[in-house]
DNA sequence: CCGATAGATGCAAACTATCGCATCTGCATG
DNA sequence: CATGCAGATGCGATAGTTTGCATCTATCGG
């Protein structure tokens, strides 16, 4: 093991998506840990990972890793705009990598989840930055209500 | 106390508020239950209340009540589109009884929270109502992101 | 008004998420 | 490469929320 030590560069840091995630956690004065970096490695865009999934994953690359280390990491994420977190009814609130945004309707009633064009809420993400100069980070929105079948059986 | 069954209303049940609520519930075959009064009269809207402060203000009033029935309840009265529930990132979720909708905008990296004109919401409804016959119940809606300041500082 | 029953509640345990503190480590400095 | 320290992690405690099951009750039919 001791001619792993090439040149500094930390054995976890050598895949493209892990060099970004380094350098991008340096750029805003946060530390690269090897724990940070196999987060991320388990998350991709179109996954919807409970934080006990992610935990689960990371568990069988880092053994000993801890699960309060798993949410605050997955929290410091979610504030750099790395991730959504979303609540989309089922208990826990899932994480995902953030790549095109995308959007879910889910149901009161029945359960149903559609998904939602980012379309259709572009131009609130316009309207609020024009407004108030705010920066939405609208990437996973969870939208509830009723879908059509059970609007019309609630109301009639 | 024996010349109190009057008529077999229930104790609980005669106030306007009240009343409103019992016949929406029976009207959605829902049973109307002296926890459920009570819980709803603990509600307010403008008011953000968190699932424990409802219990202690539920309890003073019916000693004994538990936990669970709170939580219960308040979902089953979120998804009767009663009252909204929303995640502020204090914590804990907050509840609301639901008058005129309002919405909220929380920073990231300060926690500053702004309220959002519901103007600039409703064709988001409108639209997804058109679009896909879904009847989002958007009356309360926390988005994150970055407030005017932040968003200069985490660029520049 | 009584009895039957689907469904609500109480209770305890499990699950989900956060926090304080001691220890460890990434990173800067020399 | 050694040293120092701010900050990250592990760990246990605590807060917040959900669930299974036994018991109780609102509601309905008689
Ligand atoms: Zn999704
Ligand atoms: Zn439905
Ligand atoms: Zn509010
Ligand atoms: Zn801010």
């Amino acid at each position: 093991m001791s001619r792993e030590r090439n040149g500094g560069t930390p054995l976890a840091e050598r895949t493209s998506a892990a060099k970004g995630l380094a350098d991008r956690l340096r750029r805003v004065g946060q530390r690269v840990t090897p724990q940070r970096l196999v987060i991320l490695g388990t998350l991709s865009p179109g996954a919807h990972l409970s934080a006990d999934d992610v935990f689960a994953r990371v568990e069988t690359h880092l053994p000993g890793v801890n699960r309060s280390t798993v949410y605050r990491t997955l929290e410091l994420f979610g504030d750099l705009g790395l991730i959504s977190v979303t609540d989309l009814g089922g208990g826990a609130r899932v994480f995902e990598l953030i790549d095109e945004p995308h959007h879910h309707l889910i149901c009161h009633r029945c359960g149903a989840i559609l998904e939602l064009d980012d379309a259709l809420v572009d131009p609130l993400r316009v309207a609020i930055r024009a407004r108030y100069g705010f920066v939405p980070a609208v990437d996973h929105l969870a939208l509830f209500g009723f879908c059509a079948a059970c609007a019309t059986a609630t109301n009639g």
